[in-house]
DNA sequence: ACATGGATTCGCT
DNA sequence: GCGAATCCATGTT
């Protein structure tokens, strides 16, 4: 048995969260093996008070989720193209979530890369995971994923690995309509990895 | 029922 | 650095 990640892990802020699952192990099974990938970039999202946050407006039908329980999968499509994977977080009432921006794949890359050629729209080079659309593409996530919770599924997963030595913070990316919450520091990468969306 | 715009990516300038 | 691709959630009529 791996070492699990419990639901108190994500009953925190998605600060503290998206910080500390730079390392860790994004895993997705399929018939044909699995795709891992190491995370190496992600942001935070958080309630009213943050201009960025799908929580800005309240709650509304489709971010819901993020006033619920955390540990599952928020799953929602952007400029009608991608689908953008994030993780629930704080505890129920409170919204959060952290957006998986990169992965480096360590497994399954071949599986990854077939998922991608299926889009028109990304190009299939050696940064399969390299940005939160292509991301979801490389693990095969989409709207049949959301509401998925991590720690009881059997097909989507999370494991613990060991936090990269060099962590940078800095502002969130596309995020240019949110006024002053734009320059909080809540995207965090591996400053080593060669795979971060933008530097 | 309609108008608006976005937590992206790629290719061209 | 900018525009296009493309659709659904959201806010307004």
């Amino acid at each position: 048995m791996k070492k699990t990640i419990n639901h108190a892990f994500f009953e925190r802020s998605p600060q503290i969260i998206a910080r500390n699952l730079l390392g860790y192990f994004f895993i997705r099974k399929f018939e044909e093996g699995k795709v891992v990938g190491r995370i190496v970039e992600t942001e935070a999202y958080g309630n009213q008070t943050d201009l960025a946050s799908h929580a800005r407006f309240g709650v509304t039908e489709r971010n819901k989720i993020m006033y619920g329980d955390a540990g599952v999968l928020y799953v929602y499509s952007i400029y009608g193209i991608f689908w953008l994977t994030n993780i629930i977080c704080g505890k129920n009432g409170e919204p959060g979530a952290v957006l998986l921006r990169s992965c480096e794949i360590v497994e399954g890359q071949d599986i990854a890369r077939k998922l991608l050629e299926k889009s028109k729209f990304v190009k299939a080079d050696d940064r399969l995971a390299t940005g939160p659309g292509k991301l979801s593409l490389a693990f095969g996530i989409d709207k049949t994923d959301n509401y998925t919770d991590l720690i009881e599924n059997d097909i989507i997963s999370l494991e613990k690995g060991d936090p990269p030595s060099d962590i940078i913070e800095t502002q969130r990316i596309g995020i240019d309509y949110a006024g002053i919450s734009k320059e909080l520091p809540w995207r965090f990468y591996d400053g080593k990895s060669k795979l971060i969306s933008h530097k």
